[in-house]
DNA sequence: AACTAAGTGAGAACGATTGTCAAAATCGCC
DNA sequence: GGCGATTTTGACAATCGTTCTCACTTAGTT
């Protein structure tokens, strides 16, 4: 069963409070900080977690980092992202949910998943 | 002045015998089963040349690594790709090009930028 | 309180990628 | 063909994000 920890709640939290996305290590460089005891392992784990269960958004950055967020809207969609402040625009992209399933049908590919982000350049940068 | 060396035409050519996406350490590895002395820093230099020159597509696969394709269709274009074989369909996305500059555009974004890949198991597989 | 399985964290280990730099190869020129 | 300036190479070290290890702690149960 999936026990309580304070750590968990920190890393819920800070994610939260941070608006888009973060790396692992940036934000267990602000829960300690803020003065949290929490360990680095803690926090990647943390945050593979909430990924998993769908609470965070994940997304790897044109350097490999694995970035998350906090997920606002709950289920399936996409992100429109500033490449310069990482302000994150949720979206949704129904006419693409569609596509990517006919192509992969046409194509005889079963099982498909999609990864649809826009970055650009948002309109305060 | 960019010179011509055996160790690129290889990784040219080597990128080309395979037919979807591989990693610079399996290319690499490839090459020296078949007698090649070429060095992986070499074969990791030439690779991201190719992207750039735009010979070679380039990815970031689910774990983090990045996978080199030669470019079979000149231009824009997006990849349907098997998880399990790594067998590749460049497939056109025309309702995706006009959804993503309309969708940045609603936003505020410029100069947008898209990644659209589909993953899937084929029917090979 | 006692028990037990899950969670934690400091540090080691890992793995893809990049940096270093002396040796080797290419290109333009004679 | 030979020369020299400049680029490229490759063995190896270094980086850096992430995962692993494992002794210790803790949440949840009885
Ligand atoms: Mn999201
Ligand atoms: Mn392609
Ligand atoms: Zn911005
Ligand atoms: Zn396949």
């Amino acid at each position: 069963m999936k026990r309580q920890t304070w750590q968990r709640a920190a890393v819920r939290e800070a994610l939260s409070a941070r608006g888009g996305f973060v790396s692992a290590q940036d934000l267990h460089t602000a829960l300690k900080a803020n003065g949290s005891p929490i360990g680095l392992a803690t926090v990647y784990r943390a945050l593979a977690d909430l990924a998993v269960d769908g609470d965070a958004d994940s997304l790897q950055s044109s350097d490999g980092e694995n970035l998350y967020r906090a997920c606002v809207s709950a289920g399936h969609h996409h992100h429109l992202i500033c490449r310069s402040c990482g302000r994150t625009v949720e979206i949704e992209a129904d006419p693409i949910e569609q596509w990517a399933a006919e192509v992969a049908a046409a194509n005889g590919f079963r099982d498909p998943r999609h990864v649809v982000d826009v970055f650009g350049t948002c309109s305060s940068c």
